[in-house]
DNA sequence: TTAAGTGCAAATATTTTGCTGTCAC
DNA sequence: GTGACAGCAAAATATTTGCACTTAA
């Protein structure tokens, strides 16, 4: 029986628990959602979700649970190259950092999990004497069907 | 007698004119703030600067001129991962792609060139059959400075 | 009990757009 | 001359904040 290749869900909120947060309805709400989403959603999407699930949710609530996820490592935030505007887009943090690719003509957004990427992150570790906390690769281009029907 | 390590100025212009771009007095201003900017520049500071040379250049051309030269492929546009609000920084696009690494404690930008860099959007091209047309790699966290200070 | 979290409304920040007039080619 | 570009003002989008009320621990 092969192994789920995410985590379960529910872990947010035991990470939270373990690091003494408080959790809310509210929270309990928005975790879930972030647990459970199969794309990346930006913070409009998330309030809609959450709120399927806690009628309350409010805008601002959505925000100050991001920042506070991000300050704690557990979510990543995401441009996607403005393929849809502007705004941003969030996901967990699973164990190994990947690359986002987005496509210009389709849209489509596909990751990637490269060894040569964690090898660039110690090279940049080494010879910059920097310290990595968050790192982002985002590459835009043309994805495989997109190139052929150009 | 060293080589000068960027560009000379007046290279986006020519570019612009190569590519039958028209070019205005408040274009001009535009990109002579960029090719001479010695640091990354936001939409606002970009506008003050333009205006110093051209009293009558608009937000809304900069904005314009931005998106025409970010579809030209001339600049490239960075979040720096939002050490200072949600805007966005551009930088001319240079010969080389380089990393971004922004010190989440003293707000540094430092950039870094590196052939590991080169070799893994060489292995998404190959692996992922994407075609790149646009990479950033931006990279929180703690310069060496900082780092010894915490 | 009480500090942290919340909703609400308003503010702020950033970027885009419609329109009319101007200018580069 | 004319189509692309400009300024201006207003809208659209995205995010943050002040404040009074609520709730988890």
């Amino acid at each position: 029986m092969p192994l789920p290749q995410t985590e379960m869900p529910g872990r947010l909120q035991s990470y939270c628990a373990e690091r003494g947060i408080r959790m809310t309805q509210q929270r309990r709400a928005i975790l879930s959602v972030m647990e459970t989403a199969k794309k990346h959603l930006d913070a409009a999407q998330l309030l809609r979700k959450a709120q399927r699930l806690d009628a309350s949710v409010d805008r601002s609530t959505v925000y100050r649970t991001l920042q506070m996820l991000k300050r704690q490592g557990l979510v990543d935030e995401l441009d996607l190259m403005h393929i849809h505007g502007e705004g941003h887009y969030y996901e967990r943090k699973l164990n190994r950092d990947h690359i986002h690719m987005a496509c210009l003509r389709c849209g489509k957004i596909m990751e990637f999990v490269s060894d040569v990427f964690d090898k660039l992150k110690r090279q940049v570790e080494r010879d910059c004497n920097f310290q990595i906390v968050v790192s982002r690769l985002e590459i835009g281009g043309y994805c495989n069907a997109c190139r052929a029907a150009k």
